[in-house]
DNA sequence: TTGTAGGCGTTATCAT
DNA sequence: ATGATAACGCCTACAA
């Protein structure tokens, strides 16, 4: 049994007694052929088990049909689920997405450019998780279209697809207020961040609202990682002089997690001591105890609509910039009135 | 400003007053070329900021440099960390990883199997998570390499990448056994899948190892989902005739975590009333309350591992089936010994 | 050591 | 309605 070569268009056309035109033509309806001989042509097809050499028509085409996703990492499931949808919107149009997830660790200049540059992807959708742009970026942007999500670079012009971080954070903070606290701190993101900024400026917002300056409210800024959450939590309920803190509010649902871990070293009780919000609303985080009043973020459909937005671009509809997706806050048992100290 | 033509291996060769192929002899280092040539040739790459056309290649080689990874869902945090071992141990070798997540409610057929017919990547990687195999999946094997992740597909002899479940399980229950546990319950996963069968396997050979009859020892077969969990740790606890099981052995981690809501909601305590373990122990197992007894596995090192075995293939390297890999227990707060009902 | 030319599998233009 | 044929950009004998 020999390895038989894979059949080309060639084969194809001489299976069915037909020029190699004839075939393009019933494989793209890109001309007009007679029944008999398109189904001739689809015969052999089907009989040869024929099927386009995608790189020879990318070679011809210039384009990929590809696009690239670069997300920092895939065990945030934020992540995880902005990035399966957009290969959900790339699927539907029949576009492959080529994955990324650049090693902190080394130099991801190199992987990155190349790709693009390299022809094999059409576009980037891109996910940096820092807020800052590698130069990489930069090339890339130069090279073939680029599409932002769950951020905005500041310098970089480039359309994003992101949501309404500041609207959810201005809610969930009026909620904490209404509960009657007075005494929060909010557990911040990288302060370079843009959804750092955004949820700051909407906690900020909510406070002013209910009287409450601002300025006076101690801001810690985090990494979005648990054990910062864990870190400054314990660093505002122990190391601020004055009166201790009811709420915190946290940029994140994972440095969440970490102050309510905090809370718990302390010994003290969630929500009755200290009440807790986040942000993201990640599945796990309904399953704490106590489950997490969050801010959910459409992960899925961002991804989505990015992916969309990418593609339209691509085919050169002209694509209007994409408003902040809605988001909604999720209110859950992490949150009570503040108990009197006995 | 009109946008300009990328630049060819031709437009080097003249910038550099070289011919062609001693731009791809210094490209590929596939020739010998005079230092100073040479030289010329890298700076005009510079200064075009050429980069090779990719499709071209491609067509030329005829390989993509590109695997596929096909995985049932990124919002499983088990999924998308064997993703990202498999884009790192692509990226480690300068290949593209083309990410495939079937849609469930359609059928997946075409886009998987076009895929690899269509020599857009050289090989695939497949995890179903249902252990049975679509028909584009024998598809796709004829015409190409693909490598196994996380589950044996019966009838299919393809190399995999799995870990030691039974192993793994085996040794859960023993540690549940070595508390005095008796009375035992296992809610299991889907019959067909490899893994919860190896993960029956051991528990039975636990039971058999302390003296008590597997057969004996009620099954309950969910689907590796929460609420499968939930229902039947409601069975196993209500529903069986004869005193109360005291643990329970749950095939994964969500269905562990189902099975502690079905407690609390039984207005039993985990552990001192019913003792549970997991299986996965996905990360965030740690966090619940009580922190769950699992078995962790290297979800990041099996794609890492079914990567290079599988790019090792595609370069001809003859592979060795690679073994099991390692599980470890983690012990922690949701078992302790069985409490004498009062 | 370097250059020329043909082909990889498609698509698209242009005759027929 | 159909069929030659010339690109697409790169690699690689083979010739110089």
């Amino acid at each position: 049994m020999t390895a038989r070569r894979r059949p080309t268009m060639k084969d194809v056309a001489r299976h069915a007694g037909v020029s190699v035109s004839t075939v393009s033509y019933v494989l793209n309806d890109s001309g007009p052929v007679a029944t008999d001989r398109r189904n001739r042509v689809l015969d052999a097809i089907r009989v040869l088990e024929y099927s386009p050499n995608e790189s020879a028509r990318n070679l011809k085409r210039r384009s990929a049909s590809t696009i690239g996703m670069v997300v920092p990492e895939l065990a945030n499931q934020f992540f995880a689920m902005v990035t399966e949808g957009v290969q959900r919107a790339a699927s539907a149009r029949d576009v492959l997405v080529v994955l990324v997830v650049p090693d902190a660790s080394q130099q991801p200049e190199e992987s990155q450019t190349r790709l693009l540059r390299s022809q094999r992807v059409d576009g980037v959708i891109y996910l940096s998780g820092t807020g800052t742009a590698p130069a990489s970026l930069y090339d890339l942007a130069r090279s073939g279209p680029v599409l932002l999500v769950d951020e905005q670079i500041p310098g970089l012009e480039l359309p994003a697809i992101v949501c309404d971080s500041r609207r959810g954070a201005r809610e969930v903070a009026a909620h904490v207020l209404e509960m009657g606290h007075r005494r929060l701190a909010v557990i911040g993101g990288p302060a370079a961040l843009w959804t750092s900024q955004q949820r700051l400026a909407g906690y900020r917002e909510a406070l002013a609202g209910a009287g409450i300056d601002p300025d006076q409210v101690p801001v810690h800024n985090g990494d979005y990682r648990q054990a910062s959450g864990s870190k400054l939590a314990r660093q505002a309920l122990c190391e601020t002089s004055g009166p201790r803190p009811t709420a915190l509010l946290c940029a994140n649902d994972l440095m969440a997690i970490g102050a309510i871990e905090a809370c718990r070293e302390l010994g003290l009780r969630v929500p009755q001591d200290v009440s807790i919000v986040g942000f993201d609303d990640l599945p796990l985080s309904s399953l704490l105890t106590p489950r997490l009043t969050s801010v959910r973020q459409p992960a899925h459909d961002m991804g989505f609509q990015a992916g969309s937005a990418l593609l339209d671009q691509l085919e050169g509809t002209t694509v209007e910039p994409i408003p902040p997706l809605p988001v909604s806050v999720e209110l859950r048992d992490s949150v009570c009135p503040p108990q009197e100290e006995t």
